[in-house]
RNA sequence: GGAGCGGUAGUUCAGUUGGUUAGAACGCCGGCCUGUCACGCCGGAGGUCGCGGGUUCGAGUCCCGUCCGCUCCGCCA
């Protein structure tokens, strides 16, 4: 039935017969004549009825509408002068039309494709007709092609796309699992995987040796702009492989994808960053460098500061660090208030600052900068290189805390100075040597930073074995990180059982535990396990930054809100009774639940 | 679990210190129009101001509660 697409008819064409199927984009009715553009996937053709050329056709033609799928026929002709349009590609030629089929009337839309659209309930609702907008269609495109350069990309290095189970096991560390029940076994459940993380490993057993999946991943937590219940990730595994390897691997995939999605050529090696330096440097594990707000170190010159939250940190073992946002200092007292709630919210007690308005330190207004000696102040204005304009931020405590508590405010800071605005840098990144574990307070135990599989740094191995634990311990572990995003992250693993032993102890797993969660993976490590390692990619987010978007639900087919609904199909919704007693489940009544099973 | 922003016509939004009949643009419906492409012109319809309560002579506007959407914190090994 069609001929050509949309996008396809040129100069060339003209005097050949064509047959275009698509929607009515929009329709100019003209009295005596009426044009329409129709578009399918590919692109716009404008489409003339004229009563001379076929009554019929153009006698139907006054009915159309916008988003009718309609079957246009006729002779590709030459547009008459001055009517080209150059801001489509079709724009020389046009259809004159012999034949008109109205396949499908559509009903009038709930809201404008032409127009953005702020409603975000009504998009989701109505999600199928959103993706007919071209920014829609476009994100899909280009996810397309984000897969298919990884495809291609890891074929060509010999990785083998395998499948790994949806229906798995629940694992005690890391997310909330969602659940399955099973029928067939009464009160035992499947979770769906938060990662292949152990399929992978043991595929290594099994001597794929190079693994890779675009898998889907089911985290049971809450929702943000870049986090989602469902993501995929471009999932990675490979033996006898040590750091280097793997992130080589990832710079020559990321190469394909940006050349192949974008045309964009970016660097064959990124940077490398250990996890300490970008906490000291920029107070964050995944630092955005496109601007600087670079942190000092001023522990040194104000440890005999008259103003106690600096001398007292220091002498407490801590630090004082500050950012100096170039001309920021006409900053409002609201958005001090801002910064400072922040900087509580992250821990701090308040915020120190200083806006420098002037030369002179009388010219410079701040709560404290009237208890410093001269000294201490020159001492600033070298180390920070104040400048008249200068707005001077603070964090005053223990190392990591100060750190986090300045990243954040950094962060805010360059947010409200819009350094971000219009730059189309990409700046790539690698953040390694993580802490293998870190202490949560609240269950008064070491957990895993990345995840119980990450091997440790060859020089703290024995630290691990010998039960010699601290936040000191470091990890092969490695994050790419693009413009502050974390694309990805991954580790040289354990393949040994008594190094992964000492792992599980560390974490406070006990030995029946182990056997029990994990007995399959320690089984495997005891028969020739490869050295392996590997990576895992957010897709979503590599999507998302290409696109240049803001939110991965902008490059999801179908994504659920901030509750986790979706809202075109009514998930999660109530099930039928009788699903649930097939399950033997039932839900328990309280106040809140009138629709509770009976028991 | 917590904080912030928002909710007014189908859509995007405006709506002053609380004050007459809540407006605009686009869309929609009807009419006219043979070269438009954001077509144009004339006319018309369309509102539980998210919902509930309160203050007031009077509430879109102020207060309380609640629902929904978005963003962030917690959480996300």
């Amino acid at each position: 039935m069609r001929t050509h697409h949309c996008n396809q008819l040129r100069a060339s064409d003209i005097g050949s017969t064509a047959t275009l199927i698509g929607w009515v984009n929009s329709a100019r009715d003209h009295g005596g004549v009426i044009f329409i553009d129709l578009r399918d996937r590919e692109g716009l053709t404008q489409c003339v009825f004229r009563p001379e050329e076929n009554a019929e056709a153009a006698k139907l033609s006054h009915q159309l509408r916008e988003e009718d799928v309609v079957l246009v026929t006729g002779k590709v002709s030459q547009r008459l002068d001055g009517t080209i349009n150059d801001k489509i590609p079709t724009g020389e030629v046009e259809i004159v039309a012999s034949e008109l089929v109205i396949v499908n009337k559509a009903e009038v839309l709930p809201f404008q494709l032409d127009k953005e659209l702020s409603n975000e309930d009504l998009r989701m609702k109505y999600r199928y007709l959103d993706l007919r907008r071209p920014r829609m269609s476009r994100n899909l495109r280009l996810r397309h092609r984000v897969t298919k350069a990884s495809r291609d990309f890891l074929d060509d290095q010999g990785f083998l796309e395998i499948e790994t189970p949806i229906l798995s096991k629940s694992t005690p560390e890391g997310a909330r699992d969602f659940l399955v029940p099973s029928r067939l076994q009464e009160g035992h459940f499947y979770a769906l995987p938060q990662a292949p993380q152990q399929y992978k490993q043991l595929l290594m057993v099994g001597g794929v040796e190079k693994y890779f999946q675009i898998a889907k991943c089911f985290r049971d937590e809450d929702l943000r702009a870049d986090r989602q219940p469902e993501f995929t990730q471009i999932d990675i595994e490979a033996s006898f492989v040590g750091q280097d390897d793997i992130i080589h691997l990832v710079e020559g995939l990321l190469g394909r994808v940006f050349r192949e999605s974008l045309e964009a050529e970016i660097p064959a090696s990124f940077d490398r960053m250990t996890w300490r330096e970008a906490m000291d440097r920029y107070g964050s594990d995944k630092p955005d460098r496109r601007f600087a707000l670079e942190f000092v170190d001023l522990s040194e010159e104000l440890k005999d500061c008259e103003f106690r939250v600096f001398s007292g940190a220091v002498a407490n073992g801590g630090v004082v660090k500050a950012i100096n946002a170039k001309g920021f200092a006409d900053i409002s007292t609201g958005q001090i208030d801002k910064l400072t709630k922040l900087a509580q919210d992250a821990g701090a007690k308040g915020l120190a600052y200083i806006q420098a308005r002037g030369e002179e330190r009388d010219k410079w207004r701040s709560p404290f900068v009237k208890r410093m000696t001269d000294d201490e102040v020159e001492a600033l204005r070298a180390k920070l290189n104040i400048e008249p304009g200068d707005l001077i931020l603070f964090a005053a405590d223990q190392w990591e805390s100060a750190c986090e508590v300045l990243g954040r405010v950094r962060l805010a800071c360059a947010e409200m100075q819009q350094l971000t605005k219009d730059n189309t840098e990409l700046d790539f990144l690698w953040v390694t040597e993580f802490p293998l574990l870190a202490f949560d307070e609240e269950e008064g135990r070491y957990v895993a930073v990345h995840h119980p599989f990450t091997r440790p740094h060859p020089d703290d191995e024995q630290k691990l074995l010998k039960g010699e634990l601290s936040t000191d311990i470091r990890a092969l572990a490695y994050d790419v990180v693009l413009n502050g995003h974390e694309l990805g992250g991954g580790s040289i693993r354990i393949h040994e059982a008594p190094l992964q032993s000492a792992m599980f102890k560390a974490l406070g797993i006990s030995e029946e535990q182990a056997a029990d969660e994990f007995g399959h993976i320690l089984d495997a490590f005891r028969f020739g396990a490869p050295p392996h390692g590997g990576v895992a990619l957010g897709l979503d987010r590599l999507v998302m930054l290409i696109c240049g978007e803001h939110s991965i639900r902008e490059v999801m087919a179908f994504p659920k809100n901030n509750k986790g609904s979706d809202l075109m199909s009514q998930s999660p919704a109530e099930v039928d009774p009788k699903q649930l007693r097939d399950l033997r489940l039932q839900l328990k009544k309280r106040p809140g639940n009138p629709d509770a099973t009976p028991a």
